[in-house]
DNA sequence: CAGTGGTCTAGACCACGGT
DNA sequence: CCGTGGTCTAGACCACTGT
């Protein structure tokens, strides 16, 4: 009447590969097997290898069985905070500016990387975050009107185009990435910092089905570290 | 006899959620309600509605149902790539040299970091990982000789010590941190940048329960960036 | 072809936590 | 207290893919 759990057999599955019981490269006792040795029914195997197996420290592949990794790829995640909530989140007191909001025509690397014809009308965002009245984040954004209906109805200079397109535009999907520049003179103006300073950024595009709703790039003020649990 | 999925039920959901079907803010309804409605079981639903919970697009709790939350917080899944596997899927030519490898006391703040007395004996590997003969990424790692017994018989000059840990420390958990650093002289020295370069750097440190295995730092040339699709 | 993981069902009990 | 999600079971069929 043991009640075994799909986290209890998680556990014992992860003992195994860290022990070595399962060495680098072998194959595991299928999940009927391994069922039926701890006592519980498949399905409970099957969620506790497959949670495993998302994580990266499995492989699975019907009729090949499960095999443990000789070069297991971690996977980690991350949450992609509203910007007013990262800043709460480090104990500081959000603040925020809207510097530009205009039309203007897609430049002509954006309109291709968002697959839209050159000079589409766009509108541009820029809006400084501040932490403690510091600057913490520059945001620079194009939003695609076609894609966001009420889009008209924003009000950027009371909330920032962040928050707003998060509870306004879902999205689908999309691509981020990190990197680190060269503070521009523009990005040194803002965030009253150094030009060339070495500014981590985030560039993100999302997507509605395959309608493009806005790309972004974040600059953050020197300083800025983004910390995960894996 | 229609073959109701899990996934198929997710993306009703989903389509729900974008519609306003179900508005923010809102309660959804009960697993056994949605299950009776599309013609299901309610451990279907169940998988279903879990896994947007995890994506951060619903919110459960017991007794108060589930909700579509006012500020949904995505999250994204990021893989941790070995270093020469980063590179070849850049369809780089990856290279490595070892450029130290020594015995130290553990600097102050580095032990306080890693819950260790000060002043433990811990081994510093120096490396550079090498794209196309090209500088790509410093690597200056430590490493608690007590939580990686095999250790001695690791030969860091054939293999960098980010895969050969991979392949024999086997981490239960730790934390990443990304951030923007300006070049040192050494790092400017040895990835043939300028001093004052903005360089995306990676932190990362990792534990064996609550031993802790490795810090690393690790120093991308100039223009790396890290992409993830969300 | 046949073995393996992937998934669905119907029913049941349990844990948490609002009221 | 009691409604809701969390999970377990036994059995079944299916989809993919290596041999």
């Amino acid at each position: 009447m043991s009640p075994i759990t799909w986290q209890s057999v998680k556990d014992e599955a992860l003992r195994r590969i860290r022990n070595r019981d399962w060495p680098p490269g072998g194959q595991i006792p299928h999940e009927a097997d391994l069922a039926a040795e701890l006592g519980c029914s498949r399905v409970t195997v099957n969620r506790a290898l497959r949670e495993l197996a998302e994580a990266g420290l499995l492989e699975r592949r019907r009729k090949a069985g499960t095999r443990v990794p000789l070069n297991p790829v971690r996977k980690a995640t991350f949450e992609i905070p509203i910007i007013r909530h990262d800043i709460e989140g480090r104990g500081l007191t959000p603040g925020y500016r809207l510097i530009s909001q205009q039309m203007h025509p897609a430049p002509g690397t954006l309109a291709q990387r968002l697959h839209l014809a050159p000079d589409t009308a766009l509108l541009q965002v820029m809006a400084l975050h501040l932490a403690n009245d510091a600057p913490f984040c520059l945001e620079d954004r194009w939003i695609n009107p076609a894609s966001v209906p009420d889009l008209a109805a924003a009000d950027f200079t009371t909330i920032s185009a962040n928050e707003w397109l998060v509870q306004n535009a879902p999205f689908s999907g999309g691509e981020i990435g990190f990197s680190a520049t060269p503070a521009t003179a523009s990005d040194a103006a803002h965030l009253g910092c150094a030009p060339n300073d070495a500014l981590f950024t985030v560039t993100r595009i999302t997507w509605a089905g395959t309608a493009p709703i806005t790309s972004v790039r974040l600059t953050y003020a020197p300083g800025y570290q983004m910390l995960t649990l894996i």
